[in-house]
Parts: C-alpha cells; sequence; structure tokens
DNA sequence: GCCGGGCTCAACCTTTTGATCGATGCCGGC
DNA sequence: GCCGGCATCGATCAAAAGGTTGAGCCCGGC
C-alpha cells in the first residue's frame, strides 16, 4: 500500500492505546499519526494534521463526551472518518453517535480482524457495525411500537437521573401535565406502571446510559 | 533478574490484552505466560501452571465475574497474588473484590507507571490500591454514619430493581411501615427525598450493582 | 388534502409515596 | 446494666405520582 492509512487514536486508557497501537501498527497499510487521551485533545489533533480515520472512545474519564467530539469532528469540512471503539452498547449512545457522524461503531470485545476490517471499511467512507450492533438497530427497526421517541427517551433519562415531574417540567419548559402524559407513553410502551420500574426496565434494555 | 514475575492476564478484550502484554513484556523482569479471556479459563490456567501475579479484569462479557474468580483462586494453598484491573470504581466492587481476596485494585486509566509498580508490588505480597481507590475507602471509614447497612442496602436494591413498596414487602415479608421507615432512613442518609433519586444517588456512589 | 404520530396541555380522580409522630424487641459494646 | 444502632410495626397527614379523558398543534407521508 503506497499510502498507508493515517489513524487518531482517541483514548484516555494507556492500556487500551497501547494495545491498539500494537494491533494496528503491525498492519503495513495503518500509520498511527496521533493519540488523543481526551475528547478536547482529538477535535485539536484532528484539526492540525491530515488523518484519515479517528478511532474514537465514548466515555472520558473527565471532560468532553466523545460523541460530542465525533459531532464537532465531522462536522469540518474534508473531515476524517469516526469509527467509536467503546465498551457500552446501549441504544442512546449508538444512537447519539450515529447521529454525531461517526461511520462505525465497534464494541472493545472485538477481535482484531473485526477491528482492522472496520477500520479499512471506514478509510473507503463506508459504514462499519459491529454485528451486535447490527442487531441491536435491526430490533429497534422491527418493532417500532416498542421503541422511545426522542422526548421519551430524554425525559426518561432524567427520571433514571433522579428528578421528580416537576424538576423535569422545569428543566425541559414544560407542564407536568406533558411529563405525565410521557410518562404513560413510556410505561406502556416499556411495559411498566412506575418511574422506577421504567428506569430498571431501560437499563436492562441499555436504552439510558448509565 | 534471575527469576521474572510471572502474569496471568484475565480480560475479555483482546485490545487490552495486546496493551498488557505490549506494556508489561517489554520489562526485562516481567514474563506474561498465560492469558485468558473468560473468568473460568483463569480459574483453570492459574491452578494448572505456577503463577505469581494475576491480573484480573472483573467484567467479562459472560459468564463468572471477576471477582468469584478471584475468590477461587485465591481459596488455594500457595495460590498467586490477585491484581484487579478495571475500568469500574464502585464501591460495591472494591468491597466485594477485596473480600475475594485480591492484593490489589487498578484502574483501567492508569498510567503504565503505575501499573508496573502495582503488579511489582503485589508479587512481593503487599497490597496496592490506585490513589483514587484508596481514597474512596477513606472516604468511607471516615463517614462511617452514611454507610447504609446491610437491609438497608437490600430494600434500596429491590427499589432500584423497580418494586414498589408494596412489593417489597411482600418480597422480604415485611409491613409496608417497615419498608418506608428504611426508605426514609436511606433518604436522609444519602440526602435525598424520593426513591428515584435514591437509586441515582447510590449509582453514583456505587452503593448497589447494576 | 387527509391521516397519523409526536409533542403539548388541562381537569379530575385514585393510589402511592414521603414526613412525622410513636412504639417494641434484639444485640453488642462500654 | 445501660445505651445506641438496627430492625420491626402502627397511625396519620400532606404531597407526589399514576390513570383517564379530552384536546390542540405541527409535520411528513400517502
Amino acid at each position: 500500500m503506497s499510502t498507508p492509512i493515517r489513524l487518531l487514536l482517541a483514548d484516555d486508557h494507556p492500556v487500551v492505546r497501547t494495545g491498539l497501537r500494537a494491533l494496528l501498527g503491525s498492519e503495513p497499510d495503518f500509520s498511527v499519526v496521533a493519540e488523543a487521551t481526551t475528547a478536547e485533545e482529538a477535535i485539536a489533533l484532528a484539526a492540525e494534521q491530515p488523518v484519515d480515520v479517528v478511532l474514537m472512545d465514548l466515555q472520558f474519564g473527565a471532560g468532553m463526551h466523545g460523541a460530542d467530539a465525533t459531532a464537532a469532528i465531522t462536522a469540518r469540512a474534508d473531515a476524517p472518518h469516526v469509527l467509536v471503539l467503546t465498551t457500552y452498547d446501549t441504544d442512546a449512545d449508538i444512537l447519539a453517535a450515529i447521529e454525531a457522524g461517526a461511520s462505525g461503531y465497534l464494541l472493545k470485545d472485538a477481535p482484531p480482524d473485526e477491528l482492522m476490517a472496520a477500520v479499512r471499511t471506514a478509510a473507503a467512507g463506508q459504514s462499519a457495525l459491529a454485528p451486535a450492533i447490527a442487531h441491536r438497530l435491526l430490533d429497534r427497526i422491527r418493532t417500532p411500537g416498542t421503541a422511545l421517541s426522542r422526548r421519551e427517551t430524554q425525559i426518561l433519562q432524567l427520571v433514571a437521573d433522579g428528578l421528580s415531574n416537576q424538576e423535569i417540567s422545569k428543566r425541559l419548559f414544560l407542564s407536568q401535565a406533558t411529563v405525565k402524559t410521557h410518562l404513560v407513553h413510556i410505561y406502556g410502551k416499556l411495559g411498566v406502571d412506575s418511574r422506577t420500574a421504567a428506569v430498571a426496565a431501560a437499563r436492562t434494555r441499555g436504552l439510558i446510559r448509565g
């Protein structure tokens, strides 16, 4: 390969960065040109040098979230492709990453072959989803009746954070009636009848982060 | 060093194993003698060959939890020292690992220097705690008034699972009055005033699993 | 242009939860 | 033996949450 794929690694774990460097660096068509330990650093590094693919973690110890960094990077013209590489596979994380412009979504327990194939796919400008992720998305499409709307997911997340209906209504500039209406819909879709049960159900199904 | 420290890596993430191999393998006094991708495999490998230190993840994709594997490994005579290396730092995880006999507790975002120093400390038979972990434990000791009792933790876990007071009272053969009394105490200790807020607070403090 | 889904809100009612009293028994440490 | 923490239960009241019905708005698809 005359022009290797230039990679930017963005992960706050030294062990993970070392592993990725060892795995990807041994391939002749890959070249790790930079590493970032925070989401902010990843944005800066992606802007100041040519990069083909960014391997982006979602959860950084502190500071910006990986999905926000992904949005910032892909917003630029001639932006690199962002491949999300994370431990978690909740619906909320996946959708946030995809909406932010990620070209792919991989789990850290993926075998090396799959990882390298996904990088090449992303570099070619195509989408790369881990099988487990693809399965979740297809499930979501297959059963649209039970899928929570954006607003419902947002409210459920606030419920999971411990807010009361009144606090949620103030936070989102709504009336309590609206919040309760959304919650009734959420209960129906999840098959529960209380806020705590809804949070528990949403956690086991990976609908919310946390 | 004439006798290198024999290491067993137990982690289900290929990327992490590669990173640990690359980091630790470059040190002359370390020797990675085996790798396990599940907790069960780690127990078997630790039994069939001499190992000095086990680097143990807590969360495996499926099957046994790392804390259980730690207990199984340290239960044997002439057992290796187990160094827990995980992403999470909840009170519940830390205490479970320590009770299982772990010699140390490290976070995956630890710098390589700290990691290697901890391995040497563990090999020498001493305890190695990451600064962040030590801080949590000291906090817990310093403020015993806020620690939940066994019964309170049990009830809070059921609340987190989405059960109502009535369901909890039936499950535990109590009156609703008792459940409510416990909850009032829990709210006081956590500084909240609703069940969902208590669950959220308990999650961020790592008081309950999930 | 009509229809459906998502989002918003109101009024009313029932059930649950939380707040505050009080009380008893058990157990372990000083 | 006494005291404090834990666990248990009862009663009462106020507040929050849940259930129902009905309604209006906006937008995108057929």
